[in-house]
DNA sequence: TCCTATGTTGTATG
DNA sequence: ACATACAACATAGG
């Protein structure tokens, strides 16, 4: 599920363990989160360790912690397409899909993944790891400039938007919801080829795109619930999946196809080739 | 049974 | 070296 909003929501989840220990740590050593780590290692550095702060960037997260000796840990995780964070009660006894699980005093910060596309990832030492610090700029940063979308829709120019706005290097945190409902607002159709959009039209995806992320991250990535919320009715997103769903302003129906490999979603009339 | 899924990466090809 | 396209990863739910 996650993309930018999504991956702040859920790493807000964590907020409860910040200031205290990692007295236990419970994972599963051979689900494939753990990429090319050794789970061990990750369990025996994160015990004693205390939560610091965290935050968010793209599709990732980053929580500090500091080892019993005032070492610096860096626990990076991507929740791939059905990760989750939560915090439950001490003493959790972890489920098929949760693959980590740090036990602190009064809660445990539990990591679960069905399908296993996350990633999970450590690192030690004063220096941020390369890994997070080689995410590219944020969206809503001011290196988020309409002269660098230009320039990477020139360069990506034969394949058409959709999958381009999935691009991490130059679209960090955009996933398939947001980039359609960026072209949507754009008026943009998904299949048309990223270096043929007129210069208005770059402007205006530019512009949708902050607009989205920055809606996004109100809506979702702040709010205080229990669970994940949804954009209002006036966004594609509570549309685009149902059958029969129409465009919430032209009221036409919508239309559902695969663009790269992805379901994606359009207004005909609004969006044209 | 079959199909789909809010993501990334490795590989083949041009 | 760079750009492009797509299979593969692993599992649950309709």
């Amino acid at each position: 599920m996650p993309e930018l909003a999504e991956v702040e929501f859920y790493r807000r989840r964590w907020n409860p363990g910040l200031g205290h220990v990692v007295t236990e740590v419970r994972l599963h050593p051979k689900a494939s989160v753990f990429r090319g780590m050794d789970p061990i290692e990750i369990g025996r550095r994160l015990i004693g360790a205390t939560l610091r702060s965290s935050e968010a960037a793209a599709k990732q997260m980053l929580f500090r912690f500091t080892a019993a000796d005032t070492t610096p840990l860096w626990l990076g995780i991507h929740l791939g397409m059905t990760g989750e964070l939560s915090a439950q009660p001490t003493g959790y006894t972890p489920a098929k899909r949760d693959h980590l699980v740090l036990g602190q005093a009064g809660r445990s910060l539990v990591f679960s993944d069905a399908r296993m596309f996350g990633r999970v990832q450590i690192a030690i030492g004063k220096e941020e790891p390369a890994w997070w610090t080689e995410i590219a700029p944020a969206i809503l940063s001011s290196a988020f400039t309409v002269e660098a979308v230009s320039i990477f829709l020139q360069r990506r120019g034969r394949t058409a938007i959709k999958p381009v706005l999935l691009m991490q290097e130059r679209f960090p945190g955009i996933g398939n919801w947001m980039a359609d409902e960026i072209l949507w607002r754009a008026g943009i159709h998904p299949k048309r080829l990223a270096g043929s959009l007129a210069p208005s039209e770059i402007k205006a995806l530019h512009r949708e795109t902050r607009r989205v992320a920055e809606g996004a991250l109100k809506i979702i990535g702040a709010a205080d619930t229990i669970v994940l919320p949804d954009p209002p009715k006036t966004w594609l997103f509570p549309h685009r999946w149902e059958n029969g769903g129409k465009c919430p302003k032209t009221r036409a129906p919508l239309i559902r196809e695969d663009i790269g490999g992805r379901t994606t979603c359009w207004s005909p009339g609004r969006q044209k080739l």
